[in-house]
DNA sequence: CAGTGTGAAAGTCTTCACAGCT
DNA sequence: AGCTGTGAAGACTTTCACACTG
């Protein structure tokens, strides 16, 4: 809608695009505050700014990707991040034939520095994008240098101590829960 | 568990493992019918095989990808479809670059074949992996082949008429999510 | 006696519907 | 007139706790 100009919108038009209702939208909205105007609606710039503060979005994020296969890869060279306030500072993998290599922006690095790469710079995010045997592993090293969210793309469910979030994203997952609804 | 030869298992232990109860489990599984002994559990494989049937994919389903990008190519070198259920038939481009050339097992062929194709083959479930821009035209492309539920990693909503399933795939919106709860 | 399946209770989320603001 | 913010109602989900079973 920025793009386009528009200025103001409102819970319905909202509704419309995402396939929700209009309460819902006001309701989840009124949580963090009254940010819309009666009978005008939400300015768009000004909810894109209260979604910033709300997401914590407002400082950039610095991730690292852990595993430069073709899924590493892919993410790394995802251009998506950057508008959205996410940053790749580092990829990382074990494989001796793939350190050095560059991907995207980016020169792999050996698996071992993670821990002092992490430490030092403080990183909190990490995605991990490594064969499924390895997922659980890599997890508790990068939690052991400090990261405190994991962005899981092997398909197993890693565990993490209290105090650290996972997400998985699992394509299969999407396919198979698709396929329930299809006769 | 079945890799490791593990014959019966208990809400109590899957529960373990996912991160949620115990009685979810249970309530859950319950809804489709009664698949556990009392004392003893829940078979491993029994339980695989009704959950195979619940989510309908005790047959084989094929997918077409629509997109030979970095993410696109990631996702058709993926071998992790083959053994639950899905395989990859097709993988599709707009750019003449790309057409004919090899992605994993897959020519890519002209975007221009895909409804051809799909009408022919009969396949329901698409991936579409293209820029945001392109991402509606390509959904109404597919759906007017006959695809009925759309996986879709373009970082934008895709709008499709009723009877067509779409899910989402956007590490960002991950990502968000879980800053939001990083102080 | 370990562990399921399940009503009932508690909790959470969504929708309704409307007073009130611009 | 148009649209928000919100109590109250309704719908849905999760948890509890226990009778019952292999």
């Amino acid at each position: 809608m920025q793009h386009s100009g528009k200025e103001f919108t409102s819970s319905q038009e909202m509704a419309g695009w995402l396939g929700i209702s209009s309460a819902q939208i006001r309701k989840d909205l009124s949580h963090f505050g009254e940010f819309g105007k009666q009978g005008t609606g939400y300015s768009v710039a000004g909810l894109q700014e209260k979604l910033r503060q709300i997401l914590n979005i407002e400082q950039e994020w610095p991730i690292v990707i852990i595993g430069a296969g073709h899924i590493g890869s892919a993410v790394a060279n995802y251009t998506g991040f950057a508008y959205r306030g996410f940053r790749v500072c580092a990829v990382f993998d074990s494989d001796a034939q793939k350190i050095g290599s560059v991907i995207g922006a980016h020169i792999v690095r050996d698996i071992a520095e993670l821990v002092p790469f992490a430490r030092e710079s403080g990183v909190r995010l990490a995605m991990i994008a490594v064969p499924a045997e390895s997922a659980q592993v890599v997890a508790d090293l990068a939690i052991s240098a400090g990261i405190s969210a994991i962005l899981n793309y092997a398909p197993i469910n890693v565990n993490v101590p209290d105090g650290v979030r996972v997400e998985n994203i699992d394509p299969v997952l999407h396919l198979q829960h698709m396929t329930y609804y299809l006769s």
